[in-house]
DNA sequence: ATTCTTCCATACGCAACCGTATGGATTGCG
DNA sequence: CGCAATCCATACGGTTGCGTATGGAAGAAT
């Protein structure tokens, strides 16, 4: 048995967290309630102040666990196809601008709108984009680009893609997937 | 006298919403309470009842104003300046990712966030997203662009538009102005 | 078995809001 | 003046949520 698991299902901090993060995604930072959280996770508000300090405490291990994902993402993009640059830049469009890993989307923009009102959110928000920034930039520069068109096809990329996310394009046109593709070529080509 | 001013300054809906898209800006929707509203307005609650049902028609007349002035702004700008096409998509760039206008970038992010919990406001921000693509996509059409670049020059603009508007790219370069001349460039030209 | 530690339930006080009820003040009008 | 309409203050009950205090159940240690 690899996992001692316990008979009788114990909570621990990361529970709480991945509750919290399930309602960022649905209602953004201020729907993050421990009331809220206790009832969905069937146990009391006892069970919270057990693990957490206050609020704030499981919102900073929200801002925690999320940075550590994404920065972990694009550790792992790195390492995954070195010189396969191009591609790689289109599958990132791929996956943000789509409705797969929606969830994924609700919780960068509810992210962005907190971190609007929270220095701590805001300096989270900020290692991340950069980080995804520069890897974007180093991609470009991989494929032989000079400095400043490199970092500005990044931006350029990034800002569509998170742009792109909150902007209810239902029935704009129906040419939709011509125009994503159009689009991801004046990017990244 | 133009203006019959009452002596004692009396409030209408008018000067409520305003307040409320204060407090958009500022704290989001959840943050818009009429106690709070009240207190801003140095008037009780029994003011706030009496022009408004309840907190929803406030937030309907909120949603309502807006539209209506993004729509104003979009025909005034197609008046205004026909067969200069190149210079105005330039412009919206220029407005709408400078400082300047800060609050009405934030009331845009808070609209969108909005958006994703409600459907009055998903209504909304849907119109006013397709008289602004529509708008910049004839821009693109009259500088003889097919219709399928036209349409996906528009939202690549907007999109980077909005999504710029969101990341806090505070110090991923100092050649900021460099790079967002650049995209500009990349998207409009 | 007893004690100790871990984890959660229950109960309480406090604050922020919503919406209603009702009365008071000011203004326009007959 | 007197009356009615307009606009706002005050007071109230109800809900939701935070944080604390305290007790109880289950397993681990001795």
């Amino acid at each position: 048995m690899a996992k001692p698991e316990p008979t009788r299902q114990q909570l621990d901090r990361t529970a709480w967290i991945k509750a919290a993060l399930d309602i960022l995604a649905e209602k953004g930072v201020d729907g993050i309630r421990v009331e809220v959280l206790a009832k969905r996770l069937k146990v009391t508000k006892g069970s919270f102040y057990w693990h957490f300090k206050d609020r704030r405490d499981l919102l900073d291990a929200v801002l925690g666990t999320w940075k550590d994902g994404r920065i972990r993402d694009i550790q792992k993009q790195t390492r995954a196809q070195p010189g396969e640059e191009l591609p790689r830049a289109f599958h990132v469009i791929e996956v943000y601008s789509a409705n797969r890993n929606r969830k994924g989307m609700l919780i960068e923009i509810a992210m962005r709108d907190w971190a609007r009102r929270d220095a701590a959110a805001a300096a989270v928000v900020e290692e991340v984009d950069a980080a995804r920034l520069e890897f974007g930039r180093r991609g470009f520069e991989a494929r032989g680009m000079a400095p400043l068109e490199a970092s500005s096809r990044s931006l350029l990329l990034y800002a569509y893609v998170f742009g792109l996310s909150l902007m209810s394009c239902g029935k704009f046109d129906a040419d939709m997937a011509e125009m994503k593709r159009w689009i991801a070529d004046r990017i990244a080509r």
